[in-house]
DNA sequence: GGCTTTATTGAGTGGTCACTCAAGTATATA
DNA sequence: TATATACTTGAGTGACCACTCAATAAAGCC
């Protein structure tokens, strides 16, 4: 009996973390997202609930891929060469909506209205970070690196490194590459001799 | 024959400055603003013209003040001492209207309209990291570190990750403390023996 | 083909946005 | 004190905001 939709519920999210991604929360417009997804304001409330909702589901996806993404990079070059590896591909990627990290992003602009999206965007920090950690603890177990240094200090060192370097990669004044390139040293500098 | 205004214009940027700092370009109505600054919308365009030229005022008052701030760090511990100090005293600021950035939130918020406000956050980050790269300068300068680094390099690396610590330090789940003084280890290490 | 159930449509909702302006008020000079 | 010159006031502007809903269209099952 039912009529089926005709759209890609997943493709759409993707499409909307894009969006989101790029012009940030008070940036993008019902409007904007209507016409870029192709949908009707009665489709979209009746497809997603509110923008908010949206944009919730759009955070899920982007920490969900950033995190396969790591991972995936961890069963290639070991956990060591994952986290050696990504801050140049962040800084090479070709044109992502954004440099910035979303998470950082959404966090930083919806802090101070205290925002429901803003402490799941912080959640999804704290998730990543979690991810950075087991990549560290993972070398460590290895032997990779030394065990006098203390993987949670590290991985948070090194999120907080990243952010700025994805920040700084949104700048054409600045060198993005040479800074992942001394991230990337620093990483090696642990390596257990 | 004129009659004087009963504000003071540089305290009301000042006040506007932290009030777009915490809730940013598009989270600030003018309503905000006027009740903060206790201005009617008459007389708050009469002082400065639009929303827009109040924040280019901000943003100017604020990479003065940052500027300022770091000199004189610098006067009292010399350049490297000013360096390596900046990281925890960022972090232990007592309540400012946020830990990030206000250029580089700025930046990063606009910088998809290609709003003006974001190339001028951008030219502001370039200044600010022009005065990083002086004191990497006077530092080398004054041997105390070594002849074989890059000073601009060395500060577009600085600034990235200060960057990175301010966001880091507005989240509950991190221990910024740490990071602060993981980035002032580098600057230490950077001194020549 | 008839019927049920859902998707799609788009004009319309109240509210807020940045901003304007004409009228009223206070002050410094002459 | 009279007058010119500002500053102050606040209701009002059209545009846009997120969102609603009744009408219409289309698909699956009998």
């Amino acid at each position: 009996m039912p009529r089926k939709p005709s759209y890609d519920r997943d493709a759409l999210i993707a499409q909307a973390r894009d969006i989101f991604w790029r012009q940030g929360w008070a940036g993008t417009s019902l409007k904007d997202l209507e016409s870029e997804l192709k949908l009707k304001p009665g489709s979209f409330y009746a497809a997603f609930g509110s923008k908010d909702a949206l944009y919730a589901l759009a955070l899920q996806k982007y920490l969900h891929d950033s995190v396969a993404r790591m991972q995936t990079l961890a069963e290639e070059l070991g956990p060591l060469g994952a986290l050696k590896a990504q801050p140049l591909l962040v800084v090479e990627a070709a044109d992502p909506p954004s440099r910035v990290c979303m998470l950082a992003k959404t966090f930083a602009e919806l802090r101070a209205r205290d925002h429901e999206l803003s402490a799941q965007a912080g959640a999804h920090l704290g998730e990543m970070l979690e991810c950075f950690t087991a990549l560290f603890q993972q070398a460590q177990a290895r032997g990779e690196i030394g065990g006098d240094h203390d993987p949670a200090r590290l991985a948070a060192r090194y999120q907080s490194d990243l952010m700025g370097l994805r920040l700084s990669a949104d700048r054409d004044d600045v060198d993005a590459r040479a800074i992942a390139s001394d991230i990337a040293s620093d990483i090696e500098r642990l390596r257990a001799t």
